[in-house]
DNA sequence: TTAATTTGTTAGTCATAGCTAACTTATTTA
DNA sequence: TAAATAAGTTAGCTATGACTAACAAATTAA
């Protein structure tokens, strides 16, 4: 590991591309992340991509033959580590202190993730008594950019008459969000799983004595722990 | 006042120079605030500023005739104040929750500062318990955008015997602050002058039972109430 | 295995916001 | 008041990071 981590001379931008990579190349676990799949998670053209590709790739961020599928390096892994740490210790603050709301918390991180300043986000750390999961139930990685990353069980995985217990939501939907909150459930919600109607692999659960129908779309951004 | 003020779409370089020119036209009020002097302040070229005044020009936010002084509108005026809260806020929030110091608080609230979210800054204020002032003594305009400017007196404009009390220092230089802080000056602290040397302008003062001898660039930067 | 489709790349354009160099207008001051 | 200096402006350049359009390579399907 260089010293480039503690100049810290990337722009927002690069920021935001290594973060993207980062995540794509943990959910997407099927081995191969590509160009436009990136641009797409980015809401950007495939050019762009390109282009914010080959920059990283010269800076060391970033390795991938011609055509071939992007990877991060390790410097590259550790500033989208430590972008997610202060990710979620901002969100944490924001829900915890000022009274921001699952769905509110996401656009404002994304802006304050980028505040340069070691010293501010240990401190906040330490002024939450250093929280171990963020307000979606994602875990925080440390200072030391440790960044254990749990194997993730949906809530559409699930057979009929499974009960489980809710772990953590994606965060990257604001609407889906919304809709969580709206019908009720939080972290830690007992789920039993009622009916899969092979139809249209909707699913009926019961939480806090009530029923409610959601499509596997809901479902696959729902993490769960059987229990 | 149009509802400009709630989309804001400005970028952060423009919201520099309207926080910039403010100040030029509150300190600097001989009447005259020119473009090469809101240059010098940013440093940056004239010509960059001359770009930059011209854009603001036609956004409305400044007023000014060719090779005339250069003015805000009361819009540029509120966005101007309305950064001014944040940074104050923020300074104030690192300060007492986060360990920072004088001199350490500037530029991460200079990052802070152009985080754009009306909630964000009014429940920071409400989680402070809407402090009046900032760690430099500063007065922290409220959610309206009131902001009474108290008419500054420095330290060196003091004659010989005076007695006063620290009001506020001027937040700009890291060496001043730090410097401030080393030689034991806080908020507060009870001030002696005890002789003014024509030869130099500099100034013997007593405090906290010590004696220390100043420059005069030193006391034009500390404002003081006299007792 | 050829054709169609998807994916990746390149070239060239645009806006923002900086710069230098050259120039014009204003203000001093000799 | 004329020359010197300061202040303001313009033109033209640079880098970043978007974009579209055109093209090349790789993959999938017929």
């Amino acid at each position: 590991m260089t010293n480039k981590l503690n100049s810290y001379n990337l722009t927002k931008s690069e920021e935001d591309y290594l973060k993207a990579l980062f995540h794509l190349l943990i959910d997407d676990s099927k081995g191969k992340v590509g160009n436009n799949q990136l641009a797409d998670y980015l809401t950007v053209s495939p050019a762009s991509t390109n282009n914010m590709v080959k920059k990283l790739k010269t800076k060391g961020y970033v390795v991938s033959e011609k055509y071939g599928k992007l990877e991060l390096t390790d410097d590259g892994r550790s500033i989208a580590v430590r972008l997610i740490r202060k990710h979620r210790l901002w969100e944490t603050f924001l829900c915890k202190y000022l009274n921001f709301t699952w769905d509110e918390v996401h656009d404002v991180a994304e802006q304050l993730e980028h505040i340069k300043s070691q010293k501010l986000i240990n401190e906040l750390d330490r002024f939450m008594d250093f929280p171990k999961k963020d307000p979606h139930g994602e875990v925080i990685p440390n200072a030391e950019g440790e960044y254990s990353i749990l194997p993730k069980v949906t809530l559409s995985s699930l057979e009929e008459g499974s009960v489980c217990q809710l772990v953590s939501v994606n965060d990257g939907s604001v609407t889906f969000l919304k809709y969580v909150s709206e019908i009720g459930l939080v972290l830690s919600s007992q789920i039993k799983v009622i009916e899969v109607r092979e139809f249209d692999n909707s699913i009926k659960i019961e939480f806090n004595n009530t029923q409610e129908t959601v499509t596997k779309k809901f479902a696959d951004n729902v993490f769960v722990k059987i229990i």
